[in-house]
DNA sequence: AGTGAAACCAGAAGCCC
DNA sequence: GGGCTTCTGGTTTCACT
């Protein structure tokens, strides 16, 4: 996974952290910004995806209005034998997981969970600790929620 | 923050499942997935973004191509009359942190961090605990991340 | 690589069921 | 609430610089 860098100027980072606000944004909106024409834009876009900075596309969900309600961070244990990977392909099987770290260091993994209520999560952490062979864990409620990639600019425009 | 939650129906869970894996599908790609024409997609769609369900658009960007290839997990451990808020605050300005956890419980926060090297990774961290009333830290260095949000199917299509 | 004009096609709106 | 048709306008391609 040795991916080198490729070359970006300013205009290309400036795309990207305009696509990361808000990936609707009209190419011609977008090229006003930059100082190009919308074709150009365009074909920015095209070589930033084929070099693979950018991966894709999202919809950015509150999960809260779905009833999920509760978030939790789950540290990890594992036995001394156990590969990462393999760590993050248990966890990530789980509906509730949303996000999964393997790490160097005391906890082998950190799981975010996002779950209904108490009883959802008590059902998740057990699940966790069946699957793979989990030594050990130890949960954290998580009383609020910051993300940059979330931090796009509501749904106005929609062009898509 | 007591939102009620909205009625949501099968075909609007699987439209947004189908808008966060891929959020440039076309209105009638949609459609023919849920069993529905693309003008009444369109009228789900807006409808969830109405409600809030739906917040944004966002590009998924891998950080690792743009020379940022490490990350890491820093929790946070402020003095007992901090606010929540003010943690949360004070973090996110870095433009190294990609998220922020306020938890109930020992780490009062977890930040998470993405730098280019092991001396930015120093600066940030000394940037943390300037910035508020941090009373100490722990750094807890990230082997591999997976993330559901990042599950989007490649920027083929790209109707916007 | 970028611009500008033209063609194409997806999205938005209105109307009826 | 959904489908169909029309029309608007953004995206895309092409020719040129």
């Amino acid at each position: 996974m040795m991916s080198d860098l490729p070359q970006l100027d300013d205009v290309d980072r400036e795309l990207l952290a305009a696509l990361e606000r808000n990936s609707r944004r009209r190419l011609a909106d977008l090229g006003e910004q930059v100082g190009l024409s919308a074709p150009a834009v365009k074909r920015r876009i095209d070589r930033l995806e084929r070099l693979g900075v950018i991966t894709g596309y999202t919809a950015v969900i509150d999960h809260e209005k779905l009833g999920w309600a509760l978030e939790a961070f789950t540290e990890l244990r594992m036995i001394g034998n156990t590969r990462l990977e393999d760590i993050e392909a248990a966890a990530r099987d789980l509906p509730e997981v949303q996000q999964v770290f393997t790490t160097a260091g005391d906890p082998d993994a950190l799981v975010r969970l996002r779950v209904q209520d108490m009883a959802h999560l008590r059902r998740a952490i057990d699940q966790l600790r069946r699957s793979g062979q989990v030594t050990g864990t130890k949960t954290l409620m998580v009383l609020s929620t910051w993300s940059r990639a979330d931090r796009t600019t509501g749904p106005r425009p929609r062009p898509e």
